[in-house]
DNA sequence: ATTAGCACTCTAACAGTTAGAGTGCTATTT
DNA sequence: AAATAGCACTCTAACTGTTAGAGTGCTAAT
């Protein structure tokens, strides 16, 4: 008798699950199984093998007799082990093509279609990170007096954005003053990231304690302003609608629940800043490591680069339920695209 | 016998029987209105009312022998005839005010606040209309060179917003001659409406048709570039959760009729700024005259005032089944804290 | 090691019944 | 003439019991 290799037929098996309930919605059962596949394996074999994957707390009874679905820790094993890339069609990249590179289009826009994108490709909600100030580079700086109390300010980073910013100033400078410390920063503070003009200006004011400390001191103040990096905060969110074709879903308190989530900028922000740091695709399946209430959620993000820099991430937010595949690979291509054309607006 | 006029009572008892299903979201009987009137009438006559209301096409019932609903028509004579002014509580506009009058905030944050309070406050959906730059009167303009083939311009209103905009210039301008250009715009430009920059520039080129005309040509084109006002085209939305919980969305296909019709920007842009033209709080009532598929859904919007100048405009959506009264005063003080935050910040 | 067979469980769907809410009509009262 | 009480009727929502079907786990056979 063929020696056969339990562990792997396991997994083909937990595949073959995930993949039937993902896209059925309905708890599988053996019989569904031994048919994917062609019946070379027979229902009451599978039923000891969906026993095992059980007990390894990768599957579930939603009920006696009813079939099996997939854990939390059943995903993770399928998109950590099991799943395999998938291609988008060349339909689907034509649609994400048109919205992100549309014409005459802006950053805001950019940003806006590529969640909506994001959400009518994968049948899921979009979301979209404005890109970081703070990892940005200053490139250019320009201020002028608004009126006699305020100035304003605007910044151009090397990726193109631009950042601007009124601040309260209890002293008036002239537009000398202004001009010079312009110029001033301008020379110091190339290639320095946003994030970071704060504390190297503070830097420099330690060591500079001569005459020049007034001036620099000045320049210190104008940009420490809060409320300089403040309205980055932003997310474009899409897709709430479609969110509500999917089964689970039927229940109005569970689309509620989500809804919420959606809602919640804050966490999704955090999620998202967090996520940014790393690269390529990451996956939050269900309750794992959720910011939020327990529900069964899923979010998958994607960092975005312009001039190969990561500035921002995009995600995709479904139930745990969801096409990982496809997601993932519908979010790589986005991210990629909607850097390009950042590059392009730039 | 005392003689009654029927007609007020028709009035009194369509304005219970709204106020009564706006309550409870069920069909209303003729016992329940009999009971709101401590049974001052019975229940036999109320139903002889409600016959004559419903031959009026101001209620109907869902079924024989179920009670009556308001039709559309109903609440439209409810809204313009017998709706009476409800008064915001300390504690609705103290959490209004906190939300809206936060510390550091900047525009951003105020308008994203504006959302939430209403979708807080009134339990519907808010949304809110970015000031319209439009609208806005110049003040201040600079520009500067980005790199060889690109401009930065900077636009600050009378009403404190800036806008920037970034624009490919076939030819290189030297800094002498931008800031030339920029002192002519600054002069000739002062009170002009930025929508209004275009036709009165154009107005100017053809009157100057000496050596001028060159100069006043780039100034023309530098500020007729497209996409000058793109970017303002963008809505605040908060509360589509809260929706979730009113009853007639137990139906998840209403429920996502309804997040559809809340994604549609455009239509939604549409109305709004037709509404903004018009003075005060605007209803609009189910399939009334809606930019959208049919469906029991009503938008009531009010415009917003910067300095004594309309520049935007608020609104609320929820079923058509909504706190008329409540909603409306919401509208009106919102829009009001929200004209003086802008105000402030501007 | 695999599979066939069987008893068992659970659900979803259907039909039948009932209680309750609400109506319209008519006869009666004021 | 206007208002009301009473009554028969209708419709719904909720509950019951029943059944078909899907799926399981276990055991015995291959």
């Amino acid at each position: 008798m063929k020696k056969v290799d339990t562990e792997s037929r396991q997994k083909s098996i937990l595949n073959a699950i995930v993949e039937s309930y993902v896209d059925s919605a309905t708890p599988v059962g053996s019989r569904a199984i031994a048919q994917r596949f062609r019946n070379a394996i027979s229902p009451a074999t599978i039923r000891n093998v969906m026993a095992d994957l059980e007990e390894l707390g990768l599957i579930m009874q939603p009920h006696t007799s009813a079939g099996r679905v997939p854990t939390d820790r059943g995903y993770r094993f399928y998109v950590d082990s099991l799943l395999e890339p998938k291609h988008l069609t060349k339909e689907e990249e034509s649609v994400i093509n048109k919205l992100i590179h549309a014409l005459g289009s802006d950053i805001e826009y950019a940003m806006q279609n590529a969640s909506k994108a994001i959400s009518i490709v994968t049948n899921v909600a979009g979301v979209v990170l404005m890109p970081r100030l703070k990892r940005s580079i200053f490139k250019h700086i320009e201020l002028f007096n608004m009126d006699d109390s305020r100035i304003l300010a605007v910044i151009v980073t090397t990726s193109g954005f631009v950042k601007n910013s009124i601040m309260d100033f209890e002293e008036h400078l002239t537009r000398q003053e202004l001009t010079r410390i312009t110029e001033f920063l301008n020379s110091e503070l190339e290639g320095v990231s946003l994030g970071d003009i704060k504390s190297y200006l503070t830097r420099k004011l330690l060591e500079e304690r001569d005459s020049f400390y007034t001036f620099l001191k000045r320049a210190a103040d104008i940009l420490s302003v809060p409320g300089l990096f403040k309205a980055d905060d932003h997310l474009y969110f899409d897709g709430a609608a479609c969110i509500m074709s999917h089964p689970e879903f039927m229940d109005i308190k569970k689309a509620r629940l989500f809804l919420r989530a959606c809602e919640d900028k804050k966490g999704l922000l955090n999620l998202l800043n967090q996520d940014m740091e790393l690269e390529g695709v990451k996956i939050h399946i269900g309750k794992e490591n959720l910011y939020n209430e327990i529900q069964e959620l899923s979010i998958v993000t994607c960092n975005y680069k312009v001039n190969d820099m990561t500035v921002g991430a995009i995600a995709a937010i479904g139930p745990t339920r969801m096409e990982y595949g496809r997601v993932i690979s519908v979010l790589k291509y986005i991210s990629n695209e909607l850097g390009k054309e950042l590059e392009s607006l730039g």
